[in-house]
DNA sequence: CGAAACATGTATGTCGCTATACAGTCTTTA
DNA sequence: TAAAGACTGTATAGCGACATACATGTTTCG
């Protein structure tokens, strides 16, 4: 669907007669939008979206953190945060416990079944980005991070 | 709420030791997402959102065109531009016109007041862009289109 | 100590999009 | 011409995110 829109922004190449919805900007978008159904796509597999994949990969490598700091890390509101959490616990790939310094706080930690399949988000997650990245060269990826960033520091 | 991750991201440059969720393509997640959520916020003083200025600007340009043509050209599916083009009408910023050689379509054209709105939406469109580019070359910005155009196709 | 200010996690409502199914309308083809 | 298929726009349900409001618990400081 957004393939249409996709070779319509190949054209943005000069840029002076390109509309709006043409233009560097909307490229952006649009691959972001790729990229994320791609990922969806790929963890669909191990019944997990994009979402859910990364807060699990998350808390199995960086344990038992609150649910606050989690969102943080993961972009992503403290209300979406618990409804991930409560889905991943839900399936017992993770699990609350007390804050023992804290009584409002619960620490989200992994199981063992999380654990395991935190390992094949992280082997899907290495294949996907070797088939993105197939053809860029590792200097045009850093180029690329660095006019990323370079973009979002101009909205600051 | 973005520019936590945001910052986290920076540690990108070195890839090896950054875990799944703040390499590039994370970078460029959120990269899309912050440019989308400014959009948003700059043309809230228009009471449109992106999806909604995107079509104003697009119908004021190139005129009666039919929903299905619309939607795709803006990388969405036909309810949702169904959705955008109730919201716009309503507003009495677009019309629908049947199409005299198909009973079946409605030919989306805008109204005097919408040609009025989407010139606003154009130069808040071109301020905005010209923020977003500050600091950055237009060869830079020419090679970030076609890096972000080779990612897109090693998902076909 | 005690009260105000703050932090955490949850519930609720809203928004925008997708996917699906549908009725109405062409278009193709036998 | 008739039947099969394809296309258009819409209704509906579902998902995932956000903002807001709230109850609960904690910290600060007079």
């Amino acid at each position: 669907m957004a393939d249409s829109s996709t070779s319509s922004t190949a054209t943005s190449s000069h840029e002076l007669d390109a509309p709006p919805w043409q233009r560097v900007e909307s490229t952006l978008m649009s691959a972001a939008s790729v990229i994320r159904q791609e990922y969806d796509k790929r963890f669909a597999e191990l019944d997990l979206n994009l979402s859910q994949a990364m807060m699990l990969a998350y808390v199995a490598e960086f344990g038992a953190e609150s649910q606050t700091r989690i969102a943080d890390r993961l972009g992503v509101g403290r209300a979406a945060a618990g409804n991930i959490v409560d889905n991943l616990e839900r399936r017992k790939l993770v699990e609350r416990q007390p804050d023992p310094d804290d009584r409002r706080v619960w620490l989200v930690n992994v199981t063992a079944a999380g654990k395991e399949l935190s390992d094949k988000v992280i082997e899907i997650d290495i294949v996907f980005r070797a088939d993105l990245r197939k053809g860029i060269s590792r200097a045009e990826r850093q180029q690329l991070a660095s006019l990323l960033l370079r973009i979002q520091e101009n909205l600051n």
